[in-house]
RNA sequence: GGUCCGGUGGCAGAAUGGUGAUGCAGCGGACUGCAAAUCCGCGAAUGUGGGUUCGAUUCCCGCCCGGACCUCCA
């Protein structure tokens, strides 16, 4: 007898997570048990996506597998931001049309993160089909006298939101203080920010109460939260980059437009991907894209490397870190090699132990180390330990390729043939029935050169490769 | 400069007011014609100075070090 999915409200465990505007972890109570609503913020569509920018998706994706689990209905937007000065400057320098670029990498974006066996948001709107979404907010908080117009462009009032600052931690008047940039004559308040701005003829615009033009970044998310999820949802989530200013402007924007609403209950960020110490991001150039790394190593290496640290650590790119990720799937898809999977193992339930540390807060390194333990037990002939671990990895998104094509699959540019490889190893085996050991060794050093390892093992020679 | 987060064995990375997981690497052994894998065993850590406490790695303060953010946009 299994499980049901998801799980029914008496055997749920308890999912704890971190909320950035409370600053701490919290037990989540969905404002609707029934259907738990989550936002996070997609990418703006200019260029490929990188390593970087994985980890947030990644965050989304491991979040949203384990709410499908506890629950019974789940909604997941993520939206794509389509219009922004980044991708017009893009554009303008490849000599391509905007919506060329923007369809382009959207296409790459979804081409890499389905590689990537994340699964897809079930809504992703686009910026610029829910322009009239935008505008209707921008209305409504001129009316509401939150947002008023300055030469042609409409900002937000952040001195008429008392408490502007709170998510972010911030006081609003060090935030004066502290400006560095150089604040635009018409603006208020220096914290002020744009909701809408004129755009030349050259650069895409919309016709608008207030002229042709476009939308500032920060309505975008405000406006589609709202469409796909109603005034309240219950978590919002991002990069840690992302929390000031944007996170901080989308929620006085949306809270002040709809006054009757809380906008997200739950605030979550991920800490950042480094490389060699440092954030890895486009402007700094120090970036890897997905396709970089996964010619350098598989998916599931890159997924687990990303789960080795909680979601809330910093976590520093290396390649040795891609390689001890691979070791560590070796070792898993090993113990399952010895118990082929069952039909009813589908159905089979993640280990409790396993859920349990995922709904601390995705902690992810504790979830890891269960796995170990029941790869330990699989390894010493524990079958269930096996199935077990086949869950916790379908949980996650890993161990979901067969322990052979593991193995055996990766065939790289200039790598020996299966039947090559396997016409060797008939032919070490003649070697060795003869006892001709040079023979057999000079075979196992000659594939060991082409990076092909060979076990031998009671029922034969099996072979693979790795380093 | 301001705000926030963090500093755990060689490396990655959990946890905790009362003898600090897990993995990688290393070392010894078993197994193996040789290997690989697997198994058994070993060594190895809480940045620093104070404070609170019977007891601190954990809580508080200072210091040092690292990272992120600081708003039309380097």
């Amino acid at each position: 007898m299994t499980l049901p999915t998801p799980l029914q409200e008496a055997t749920r465990p308890v999912l704890s997570l971190h909320d950035s505007q409370r600053r701490a972890v919290a037990p989540f109570t969905p404002l609707d048990p029934e259907h738990v609503r989550i936002y996070y913020c997609g990418p703006t569509v200019y260029d490929l996506p990188h390593v970087g920018n994985l980890r947030a998706m990644l965050t989304a994706d491991i979040l949203t597998r384990v709410l499908r689990r506890l629950y019974p209905r789940v909604t997941f937007v993520r939206n794509i931001t389509d219009v922004d000065d980044k991708i017009t400057a893009r554009a303008r320098d490849n000599g391509e049309d905007i919506a060329a670029l923007t369809e382009r990498t959207t296409a790459e974006f979804h081409a890499d993160l389905s590689a990537m066996n994340m699964l897809p948001p079930d809504i992703e709107p686009r910026a610029t089909h829910n322009i009239a979404e935008m505008q209707a907010m921008i209305s409504r908080l001129i009316e509401y006298g939150h947002a008023y117009e300055a030469e042609g462009h409409v900002l937000f009032a952040v001195a008429s939101f008392p408490s502007y600052g709170a998510l972010s931690g911030r006081d609003p008047e060090e935030l004066v203080a502290g400006a560095r940039v150089e604040v635009a004559p018409y603006k208020r308040d220096a914290g002020d920010f744009v909701l809408w701005k004129p755009s030349t003829p050259d650069l895409p615009g919309w016709e608008s109460p207030w002229g042709r033009g476009r939308p500032g970044w920060h309505i975008e998310c405000s406006a589609m939260a709202h469409r796909y999820l109603g005034e309240s949802f219950d978590i919002h989530g991002g990069g840690s980059d992302l929390l000031f200013p944007h996170h901080e402007n989308e929620r006085a924007q949306s809270l002040c437009c709809f006054p009757g609403g809380r906008f997200a209950n739950y605030w979550l960020h991920n800490a950042m991907l480094l490389v060699d110490g440092e954030k890895m991001s486009k402007s700094l150039g120090n970036f890897l894209t997905i396709r970089d790394v996964l010619a350098r190593g598989p998916v599931e290496a890159l997924r687990l490397l990303l789960m080795s640290a909680q979601y809330r650590s910093v976590l520093n790119f290396t390649w040795s870190g891609l390689e001890e990720s691979r070791k560590t799937l070796d070792r898993f898809y090993r113990a399952l090699a010895g118990s082929p999977e069952s039909p009813e193992d589908a159905e089979r339930a993640p280990p409790a132990a396993f859920l349990a540390a995922l709904c601390d807060d995705l902690n992810t390194p504790r979830a890891i180390a269960e796995m170990h333990a029941l790869a330990g037990a699989a390894l010493q002939g524990d079958t269930a330990a096996a199935a077990d671990l086949r869950a916790a990895g379908r949980l996650i998104g890993l161990l979901e390729q067969e322990p052979d094509d593991w193995f055996r699959g990766e065939e790289g540019e200039g790598a020996l043939s299966a039947a090559t490889i396997e016409a060797l190893i008939e032919e070490r085996l003649a070697a060795r029935k003869a006892r001709d050991f040079a023979r057999a060794d000079g075979i196992r050093a000659e594939l060991s050169e082409a990076g092909v390892i060979l076990e031998d093992g009671p029922s034969g020679t099996t072979w693979r490769r790795g380093s």
